[in-house]
DNA sequence: ACCTGAACACCGTTCAAGT
DNA sequence: ACCTGAACACCGTTCAAGT
């Protein structure tokens, strides 16, 4: 992070990179649609219109945060199927809400729109999913069927614990989650 | 519905319900962010100001149609429930993601602030989640223990459901989510 | 009581001008 | 090349004034 580099430093070609960083701050304390063009300016140390030598407009810094946000988010479930070999869909679903949860100005810009995005990186962070559905498939650990459709489930359930955050820990309620899921919600005893 | 009546009815007592039907329309065809309060007024015949004679600001305006919204919402899910008696909850998980789907533009403003809303009619939406999930357990075909965890799972499957949209027919997939929540995502014949 | 029109402080965006 | 400052067309909101 580059916080406490002079003023100066950003006349330099990284005044892009400085403008995505206040952005996300802004958007932590005030949310999204608190953003305004004017105020990174004056927080970046730059005029309020310089963000327009960088991006074409406002709607282009936030395809930029979005896309650099799906990017990382796509490394994040990547690292997370790799590494867990038991339980590869709960480890997914952690790392997904997880992520949410902690990097929240990413994420909100990423979902803002309510549309699932079509960017390469989108694409690819869920086509990461999917791939876990299969493998837990291949592997005799998820039922049959449709992987598309199963990954689509998932996803949703996902999606909804972090904009919804209905429990405080967010991890501990999707590890419940995940694990209702994999059981079944009806009463096997009866 | 009154559309179709003289713009001197509105003088009459009946502005404030104008108001929240012109809003409607308008987040329907563009969405809450390209809401405003200036084209509301000339949209329903009055001037840019009138609102403010019925709402204090464009929040208050906003809460009113979140409100109603939600005595709506809650409405539907106690007909659903009240009407399916053999899988109450495909019945309820079907009944939120179709009202979301048919009021979208009531939905988008009651989630608009990605945080929970506290209302009355909001906890009381929720509150019938929670006991047809209570009556599951006691009739024995819902697995026992918190049944508070359990809605909220059920609740965020279906508001990520509804918010994401990946599948076409909003209704056939929510079907297809139950049965798979019902019977657990495992792979049984191994 | 209810509505209007001018006014104020914001915002995104453009553009001629500076270095 | 990169940045600035004035300017324009929007917003939400306030308020004195009209009926």
């Amino acid at each position: 992070m580059c916080e406490n580099f002079p003023v100066a430093s950003y006349h330099h070609g990284n005044l892009r990179a400085a403008l995505i960083d206040t952005s996300l701050k802004l958007i932590e304390e005030k949310g999204v649609r608190a953003l305004t063009l004017r105020e990174i300016g004056t927080r970046a140390g730059v005029s309020r219109t310089a963000a327009y030598r960088h991006f074409t407009n406002k709607a282009d810094l936030l395809a930029a945060i979005s896309e650099a946000g799906f990017k990382e988010f796509g490394d994040a479930l990547e690292a997370a199927r790799q590494q867990a070999i038991d339980s590869p869909l709960e480890a997914m679903a952690v790392a997904y809400v997880r992520f949410a949860s902690q990097h929240s100005a990413h994420y909100e810009v990423m979902f803002e729109d309510s549309s699932v995005p079509g960017g390469e990186y989108a694409v690819r962070a869920f086509n990461i999913l999917e791939e876990t559905v299969r493998q837990g498939q291949k592997a005799g650990q998820i039922r049959p069927g449709d992987s598309i459709q199963l990954a689509r489930l998932l996803w949703s359930l996902v999606h909804g614990i972090s904009t919804l955050r209905l429990d405080p820990d967010p991890t501990n309620f999707t590890i419940f989650c995940a694990e209702v899921l994999r059981t079944g919600l009806a009463n096997h005893s009866a």
